[in-house]
DNA sequence: TTATTTTATGTAGCGTGCTACATTTTTAGA
DNA sequence: TCTAAAAATGTAGCACGCTACATAAAATAA
């Protein structure tokens, strides 16, 4: 049977993005934004851009363009690293801080909400074949040899 | 159990688009390019955007976008409606028809592979997930009272 | 008929994704 | 050491998604 996968993932993939940035507008961030800002308040040292490429599976020109919003808007302050200069790293600014709680809960509301009618099994196999469909088409070659911490 | 649905939607969507994007270069097209040279082509008489709209879910700017691109690039012509001019009706040019074929089959290799080790089982259950997900964000307000053909 | 609303499209401007190319710094090799 | 390769980032330019606003034509209401 033919289902047409790669029209519901877009479609799919449209709509949370939408939520996620509806949810997220009165702190003033988008999804990606949002994502990012999480990714970078639970690290446990102020990580780099290649950081985030590698978390979240984009190139480092679109992170680039996410962090310089960021920067632009006072979330976050960006400034090179002592030890090796080719890194920038990316230190979060008290306003970033303060809503932290706010903006992981609203992700995990807007999560919770894609699967709101969803039994565990579901959930689980949902999450399963997600990624096998991810690990069908290449996935993502983790180019970079080994770093710590490199875990979302 | 949490499991990031939001982040694997976002990374299958972009590796989809990627996969399609990348089997499609060799007839100057684009994997949205594609799927929508594909209904144009499998509509009995030619659409107006605002069908393609409804059928991908998609706003107007959007389809607008894509479809001068394909214009630009020869695939189709744009011309009003004689009978209502509000509309613009969209045909296919040679270049198009050419390539139909190759096109199609081009789409659907990449859907399979998408979902090659899943059993008939996992693909059934595979979209009927992705579609409830879309439900639970609020789906697609279909707005147009009504109109033939709008099914792709 | 005339006024209002609805429908279809156009345009501006932005965020997010990419590739391709360039620059800088570090690391590795000869 | 000196050179070459690898790594991290910068920039240009494009496709595709959106919202918000504007326009023109058709449909509806008054």
């Amino acid at each position: 049977m033919h289902h047409r996968y790669g029209h519901l993932i877009r479609v799919l993939s449209n709509c949370t993005g939408q939520a996620m940035t509806a949810a997220l507008t009165s702190m003033d961030l988008t999804a990606a934004q949002g994502h990012i800002m999480g990714y970078i308040t639970h690290r446990q040292t102020p990580p780099c851009p290649r950081d985030i490429e590698e978390a979240f599976q984009l190139s480092h020109p679109t992170v680039s363009g996410i962090l310089s919003r960021l920067e632009q808007k006072g979330f976050i302050e960006i400034r090179p690293d002592e030890a090796d200069r080719r890194c920038k790293r990316i230190y979060l600014l008290p306003k970033a801080m303060e809503l932290d709680e706010t903006m992981h809960q609203t992700i995990l509301t807007t999560e919770a909400q894609l699967v709101q009618n969803f039994t565990e099994e579901e959930r689980a196999q949902f999450a399963s074949l997600l990624s096998r469909a991810i690990d069908n088409l290449g996935g993502h070659p983790c180019k970079r040899k080994h770093k710590e911490e490199s875990n979302l």
